[in-house]
DNA sequence: TTCCCTCTGTAACCCAGGATACAGACCCGG
DNA sequence: CCGGGTCTGTATCCTGGGTTACAGAGGGAA
C-alpha cells in the first residue's frame, strides 16, 4: 500500500535538481543495521529497492517489528525526528539488499514548503504508519499468539501460499520467542492448517487460519485428547 | 506537548475566514461518545477546550488507551482517515466537558494545500502521534504492569502528586483489569510509595517508582515476608 | 561422506496476570 | 442515621506463554 514508485518524479523542475544535487545513496547489505535507536537522524530515508524492517527491542534484546518499508516507500520516524528534531527512537535493518537514498533534514524541509508532491507523500506516510501501529498495538492486546502468527502468515504469504521465513525471523515479527513460534506452529500443523519445514511454511487452510484470527473462544473448547 | 493554542490563528484571512464559516462546533458532556469505531470521518477534529480520550477496546470489552487530545489539538485519526478516506479506527470520548470544532473534510484538504500552518500543524500531530503510539508499543511488550502503573501514575500526578482517577480508570489507560492495578497498588501501597484512597491516589515516593519503571529486575529479588 | 551449523520439534517447569468471588470502606440521598 | 451504590482490598484459582533443555533433521562445505 502507499507505494508510489519514484517519489521525486512529481517534483518541479527546480526541486528535482535540488534532490539529484543533494541526495546521498547508499547501499545496505542484508542483516545489515541502517539505523540504532538513538541515532540523531541526518535526514529523511527513502527506499529505492529492497526492504527495511523498522522494530524495537526490549531491554532483555526481545525484537518486535514495527512495520516494513518497501521500495519508493519513506521511513516515517525518520521524518518525524526530522520534524521534531528527536533521536531515532527505534532499530531500522536491511531485510534484504536495500537501497536508500538520504535527503538531508534542511534539503527536505525546504522541499516540504514548496512541493505539493512532498507534502502529500509525508502526509501519507505518516498516516499509514499511524494507522500500522494502531493495528498493531490493537492486535497485541486483543489477540493470543497463535492468533498474532496466523495473521502473520496469512499477509506474508505469496501468492501460492508460502511463507519464507525461519521461525526465529517470525518470532522476532510477532514479538515472541522462537519455542512459542514452534509450539503454535506445531498446533497449526497437527490440523493440518499448515506445512512446515526448513525456513519456510505452507499454508494448506488458509481459511481456518482466518478464522482463527476473527474468533475469539481458545482454540477449540472442546479439545479433549490432549494433555490431562 | 505540541499545545498551540489556537491553531486557526496564524492562517491567512481568507483562510480563517473559509474556517470560521465551515467550522461546525460541538459540545459534548463528560463521558459522551465522540466517535465509535467504524464511523466514518466527515472532518478534521479539533479540540477547543476540554480533554479527549483516544481508546481502542477487545472484543472482550476491555479498553486501552490509545491517547489523549488537549485543547488546539486535533484528532490524528480524523485527520488520517480524512486523507485516506478511511473508517475511524478506535473509540473516543470525552473525559470530561469537552468542545470540538469539526472542519469539513474538502475545507481542510484545500486548506491544507494552500496554508503552511495547517501543513504545519498536520504534520506536527501526526508525528507525535506516530511518537506516542510507538512508545506505547514498546511499553507494552516491554514492561511488567506495575512498571506500566508506575509510569502512568507519574506522568497524571498533579504538581502535588495527586492523582484523581479511579482504579477501574485507570486499568483502562494501562490496558488491563481493576483487580491487577489493585494487587500492584497494593504492592506500592505496602512500601510506602503511594497512599490510595477512593478515587485518588497520593505519590509518596515518586523517584522509587521512577525507578522501577527503569528497573528490569522483578519488584524485588529478595521479598521475603510476603506469601509463603 | 562426514562434519558442523542452523533450524525445527518437544517436553517440563514456572510465573505474571486475567478471572472470580467476596468483604469492607466510603459517600450520597433520603 | 440508615441503606444502597460505588470503590477498594484480598485470596484463590487457572491459563497463556516465556524459559530451559535437549533431540533430531536438513543442508552446505570440505
Amino acid at each position: 500500500m502507499t507505494a508510489i514508485k519514484d517519489p521525486f518524479s512529481k517534483l518541479t523542475d527546480t526541486g528535482r535538481e535540488a534532490v539529484e544535487r543533494g541526495r546521498r545513496d547508499h547501499v545496505f547489505g542484508k542483516g545489515a543495521t541502517v539505523i540504532q535507536k538513538g541515532d540523531p537522524v541526518s535526514g529523511a530515508y527513502v527506499v529505492t529497492s529492497g526492504l527495511l524492517r523498522v522494530y524495537t527491542m526490549t531491554p532483555g534484546g526481545k525484537e518486535a517489528t514495527l512495520y516494513e518499508i518497501g521500495p519508493g516507500e519513506t521511513c516515517v520516524l525518520a521524518i518525524n525526528s526530522l520534524f521534531n528534531d528527536l533521536l531515532y527512537p527505534a532499530w531500522v535493518e536491511a531485510e534484504e539488499e536495500t537501497g536508500v537514498a538520504v535527503v538531508p533534514g534542511a534539503l527536505y524541509r525546504s522541499l516540504f514548503e514548496r512541493e505539493p508532491a512532498i507534502q502529500e507523500l509525508t502526509v501519507h506516510a505518516l498516516s499509514s504508519v499511524v494507522l500500522r501501529l494502531m493495528t498493531e498495538l490493537e492486535e497485541v492486546h486483543s489477540h493470543r499468539v497463535d492468533q498474532r502468527l496466523a495473521s502473520f502468515l496469512l499477509n506474508q504469504a505469496s501468492s501460492e501460499g508460502v511463507v519464507r521465513r525461519t521461525q526465529q525471523e517470525i518470532a522476532s515479527h510477532i514479538g515472541t520467542t522462537r519455542e512459542v513460534v514452534a509450539k503454535a506452529m506445531g498446533e497449526f500443523t497437527a490440523r493440518r492448517w499448515v506445512e512446515s519445514g526448513r525456513g519456510k511454511v505452507t499454508l494448506l487452510q488458509p481459511k481456518m487460519l482466518a478464522a482463527l484470527v476473527r474468533r475469539n473462544e481458545p482454540t477449540d473448547p472442546g479439545n479433549q485428547g490432549k494433555r490431562a
